[in-house]
DNA sequence: CAGTGGTCTAGACCACGAT
DNA sequence: TCGTGGTCTAGACCACTGG
């Protein structure tokens, strides 16, 4: 068996005690400590961050993955719903809301021109405050005036429910696995080229028009889904 | 920007006019082309790799990615139904089949005891003769007699129904992101480490009860989903 | 057999975080 | 300021593929 294979399963067996708990050591110390190169002793670490046993924020260090949060595509129940029924303390951090043109992708989804005006706002999700998901939401003006004032920290759904009445009826997400594009990682403070899980959702109101275009990047090791079909 | 990002964007912008067509050229002509060293390339190959724009075939090279297979979890449409629909040609492999005793975790699932004796089924499933899924089925002997005179490398499905009056009514499953365990990446001729989709499927007859046992492994960048919700 | 990717060594410099 | 991870160099040997 390779080198790094056998640091891999030396490390997923230490019970990682090191100062701070959920901490690995540092690249360097387990270099020493198995008497190889941090090249190799790297390729291990990686390996576990794409089987999602560990993940690494941006030039701190290697971290235990908690558990994942369970997600059932088709019921529509909210992020803090759904954190709260596993045990788990969701937080939004509002990062950017603005008012511009769209992209043609983004117009052409809402059968909207291209002079329309959308909100694009920038989100970032926290569970147990570990950052798990960078998002992207764009919604017409024209149908959402004022938007920017709200809280925007909250539940968006929520919103459009209770101050524009606007009801979220059917959605369609298209769920594909790639890595975290770089941008996205820097407010993530992680890093690029991780394995995330990208989803796009378009909602649509009870008159089937879309409402809500929604790019959502998960940490792959963060979520797991689970669908029932009868 | 760093060297591998730079030879990260050379490389999606070329058309990669190599000898065999959707093959890239050698890390070695890549590292004289780009004046660096086999480490960086390996570096900006393997950001590809994870965004699932080429891929790697052990010992043999790296290869530009087809177009995803889009795949509905509610739907219960079977493989070849589904590779057809989208113009691709579906192929499956059987590699083993014997009976044995399960593990503890699958008789639970069966709720049956220790001493049962389960059908283990291995396959491998290829688009456009390109190996991208490689599956583990279970499912009682008491419930199949013979099933391994069957045609096993057709729909599994269809042999329940057809052969067995068995009839699939309801199915969960559970989805992941993981790396392609290295067993498994052997049986596909691929590395280990690889981002890939884990999905456990269990299937429940009309009486509710389990039938079969599934575990997939799938190429990441060789898959996508999109779900529906009213 | 020559060429490929898979693994590994033993260094180096940098930007950034913690202190 | 010191230690961290991020990036990079310039090699090496091996197992395996393909001709």
């Amino acid at each position: 068996m390779s080198l790094y294979q056998t640091i891999k399963e030396a490390l997923a067996d230490l019970t990682f005690s090191s100062d701070t708990p959920g901490k690995l050591p540092s690249e360097r110390q387990l270099q020493q400590q198995f008497n190889s190169t941090r090249v190799t002793v790297r390729e291990a670490l990686m390996r576990l961050e794409a089987e999602g046993v560990i993940y690494r924020q941006n030039r701190i260090g290697w971290f235990l993955c908690p558990k994942r949060l369970l997600w059932d595509p088709i019921q529509k129940v909210n992020f803090y719903q759904l954190a709260k029924n596993q045990g788990l303390k969701a937080k939004t951090e509002l990062l950017t809301c603005k008012q511009t043109r769209a992209s043609n992708e983004i117009c052409q989804a809402f059968t909207l021109d291209k002079q329309s005006d959308f909100y694009e706002i920038y989100r970032i999700r926290y569970l147990d405050d570990r950052p798990v998901m960078v998002e992207e939401i764009y919604c017409p003006v024209q149908q959402f005036p004022g938007l920017t004032e709200k809280a925007l920290d909250s539940s968006i759904t929520t919103i459009f429910q209770d101050d524009y009445q606007v009801k979220v009826s059917h959605e369609q997400s298209d769920i594909i696995v790639t890595a975290l594009p770089d941008n996205k990682a820097e407010q993530l403070n992680l890093n690029g080229g991780a394995a995330c899980l990208k989803i796009i959702r378009k909602r649509f109101n009870e008159q089937q028009e879309l409402v809500d275009y929604n790019i959502e990047y998960w940490l792959h090791s963060a979520i797991e889904m689970r669908v029932q079909s009868n």
